[in-house]
DNA sequence: TCACAGCATGACCATCGAGTCATCATACGA
DNA sequence: TCGTATGATGACTCGATGGTCATGCTGTGA
């Protein structure tokens, strides 16, 4: 939902097909603050159209059903938190200031988005369930799509002899794991509000990741 | 949903209202059944219905509305959680002791009926947000409940000199939270079966929430 | 200015499910 | 055995909502 997901994809293109996508991202917007705030199977086509401003069956120009509106409404969450790993693996920093960097952000973004994400995690959880495929498999797919970029960042901090040598994805995994630590905070309303007073908390969570996979020493230094 | 929640209350009633707890009883295993399995909304009262080899209309008898049945089945889950507080430090046990033995039982209760709980929780969210009612405040008021006996148990901790002097609602308060840890562990499928496994995690978690709360000694002994 | 393509629209339809109620089965007391 | 009360039942009602489509509007190019 960040301006930047939808402008950096439009560039130049043909003004049509600018509008399109920008009306296409409205509805996208509308339906994160109705999915987020009304869970999905509350949430009605209609109010998504009136939020939107647009008439109900003008979704369906853009999406093909509710489903597919939700679909393509948890994808861009995929595709915001992907983006963020992407930026930030992308600039020239250590690993530890790369993770620093990513939690940061995705906190933020959680923060922001908190309803949607909430639900959307929910609704992907009794997605997976309801149709016998494996939970796990399809949950992790996702999650590493999103994390992609740390593993490669985590992976070069292998070569390069900032962290200790092991399957990077085992890391990246463990890593989000302790993010999480920060979404059920979030829950419970008890994050501080502060941009300082939270990069010290992410401090302390990183230097415990950092020091736990850091490339051992002789000095042992902390 | 333990048999003794049902049976405990029916001791020696006629057997006219015997049945009848009987049946609202069963009416409720199929509640948490259903909506475990499909969540609120997407449970059907004929699905209910039909779990519980009854007729629809029947329902009606025993619950004023499906809101209502969830209600009940909602207060069904604290009424178990409080049993397992109740029983455990109604024995003559440490603290030490008390806490593992509910941590055991309340962790072996989440997993048997883990979609209730699951759903429970989320549709408990979703109320409290929408009447834009306190969120924390009416969700503290269902936790305090369930925990009482605990915080009593702490209490006394405290005058026996086992505990130190404190808040036993915030020590009960940060012992809920570390449980939550087991929670997270049930819904990523990543804890152990064997009791005796369990027994290891367990302790080892106890250990760190005992040692913070042992009341200070000279010697500073772990 | 006109014709046409593309798109927005909301009235309409079909489905679904919560809740009702007339009816029927059963138990029990007379 | 009969009459009554209690309670189970599921066909039915009715509102809500996902999805459709005939209509009309707007902008563009001739």
């Amino acid at each position: 939902m960040t301006d930047e997901s939808t402008s950096a994809r439009d560039e130049n293109l043909p003004r049509k097909e600018r509008e399109r996508l920008m009306r296409r991202s409205e509805i996208l917007a509308a339906a994160f603050n109705v999915f987020g705030e009304k869970g999905f199977e509350r949430a009605t086509l209609d109010e998504i159209a009136e939020r939107a401003e647009f008439g109900k069956g003008t979704l369906y120009n853009y999406f093909s059903s509710k489903e597919d509106l939700f679909a393509a409404a948890f994808q861009r969450l995929l595709d915001d938190f992907r983006a963020i790993a992407d930026e930030v693996c992308g600039q020239d920093l250590t690993v530890r200031e790369c993770l620093t960097e990513y939690t940061m952000r995705s906190v933020a973004y959680y923060r922001e988005h908190y309803a949607f994400c909430h639900t959307a995690m929910q609704e992907h959880y009794r997605r997976s369930v309801e149709d016998g495929s494996d939970t796990r498999k399809d949950h992790q797919k996702n999650v590493d799509y999103t994390i992609e970029p740390l593993a490669r960042c985590l992976d070069l901090g292998m070569e390069s002899g900032q962290v200790r040598k092991a399957d990077p994805w085992t890391y990246a995994h463990i890593f989000v794991g302790l993010i999480d630590h920060f979404y059920l905070q979030l829950t419970r309303e008890q994050l501080p509000d502060s941009e300082k007073d939270m990069r010290q908390q992410v401090d302390t969570l990183i230097t415990v990741f950092c020091d736990g996979i850091a490339a051992k020493e002789k000095d042992g230094r902390h």
